[in-house]
DNA sequence: TGTACATCAGTGAACGCGCGTTCACTGATGTAC
DNA sequence: TGTACATCAGTGAACGCGCGTTCACTGATGTAC
């Protein structure tokens, strides 16, 4: 109370951000044109050059704010998840859990995936953009395969599986829930497959009854 | 022997749509020009329009054939299937497996789903496009929903699952791996992936040793 | 405390190119009688 | 078999608007001395 008494607006460049990101996710890079953005924003073209030495850069900053809100949502959901179980299979699952209810309580579903988006644009961006993606997908793998890990130490396999590809399907589950929940016009689609992955790792890693 | 003597060279419409497909799956929508595709099939821009009425109609075009290409595919691989085996989960397997080996043959992966590119501009198109898009996307529902539905009458699942959500999975995996293959610039994720989706299938129906 | 200078966050006008679209027209092939 | 007409698969030129980008400039705030 003492510090944050006068709601602070959101600076230009996070504006010109947040309205270029659900253009992007709604009509594609190229479809999205800098007018609407500064438009939106109220403030002139030559302003947005002022944040943005052209549009590609815009692109590239829009990539890394999504890749590192998305890194803190992880960060966030699963250290919860932690705390509220020392097992870490259960906590696993506690997370996953967690995240089909932030999807389900998205009140127009997912906007979209920007690494999907920028995937379906490979061709316009340099090298260094699509690196950007590149790591983020890989700092997911690691992330998850690391906790898998620790799940099958405690909790043998019941079939040979591969963790690393067990670790990215949580991403592509994801991915591919938001393309069908799109298509579908069914907010509920995402997160009823994240919840079949979540049966999908508790049945490789739960024990057949004895 | 008889017939097909001369190779006749694609109609101009396809060669259009073959250009306009390439493009749109690696720059967007609106970054293909049409230009660009006259230029790669060697007609004038008037000749474009003689065969759209405008680049919307390429659009739809474009994701009508590239949905009824798919539901041929599917046709094939699975019938198939059922030429190899007549128990609906084995058949269902090879089946799956048989899609693995498609995705991992493609010399340069999986080019992109339409569906997937078409959600990631829903805003560019009318309400035409997108209905397109759900029937494709429930098409597939209904048709893999079906088979598990045999599968589960020979097999009961171990687990409660709801057999419309498995049969989206397929799909989910699909399209999400998709876009793994492409960020991580891997064309075997894309395969990988969908055997870890069979894994998943058998997991479900297969019952645990007495 | 006053002055000089630097930085920040923009403005306004102009640019030229590429884009999708239109229009009148055309040569080759098919069909009716 | 010849003629008239229709259809098919385009051509060529023009249009105008929207796009990304540049440039010289500006008022407000911060910093050095």
């Amino acid at each position: 109370m003492v510090e944050t008494e006068t709601k602070k607006p959101a600076p230009t460049r996070e504006q010109l951000l947040d309205a270029a990101e659900a253009a992007v996710l709604a009509k594609g890079f190229s479809g999205t044109s800098i007018d609407e953005l500064i438009a939106a924003v109220g403030i002139s073209k030559s302003g947005f050059f002022y944040h943005f030495r052209d549009k590609t850069e815009l692109a590239k900053a829009l990539l890394q704010r999504y890749v590192d809100a998305d890194d803190e949502i992880f960060d966030d959901v699963f250290s919860r998840a932690d705390e509220l179980s020392e097992d870490p299979l259960h906590s696993f699952l506690i997370g996953l859990k967690m995240l089909a209810e932030i999807f389900a309580d998205l009140p127009n579903g997912h906007p979209g995936c920007m690494v999907a988006s920028i995937c379906y644009h490979e061709q316009l961006f340099d090298r260094e953009v699509r690196e950007i993606n590149e790591r983020a997908v890989l700092g997911w793998r690691r992330r998850f395969r690391e906790r898998l890990e620790r799940v099958a130490e405690a909790y043998p396999p019941r079939i040979p599986v591969s963790l690393d590809d067990l670790a990215d399907m949580l991403s592509v589950v994801a991915d591919g829930g938001i393309i069908l929940s799109k298509a579908t016009q069914d907010t509920g689609t995402l997160p009823r497959q994240m919840l079949l992955y979540r049966d999908f790792v508790r049945l490789v890693f739960t024990p057949p009854p004895a």
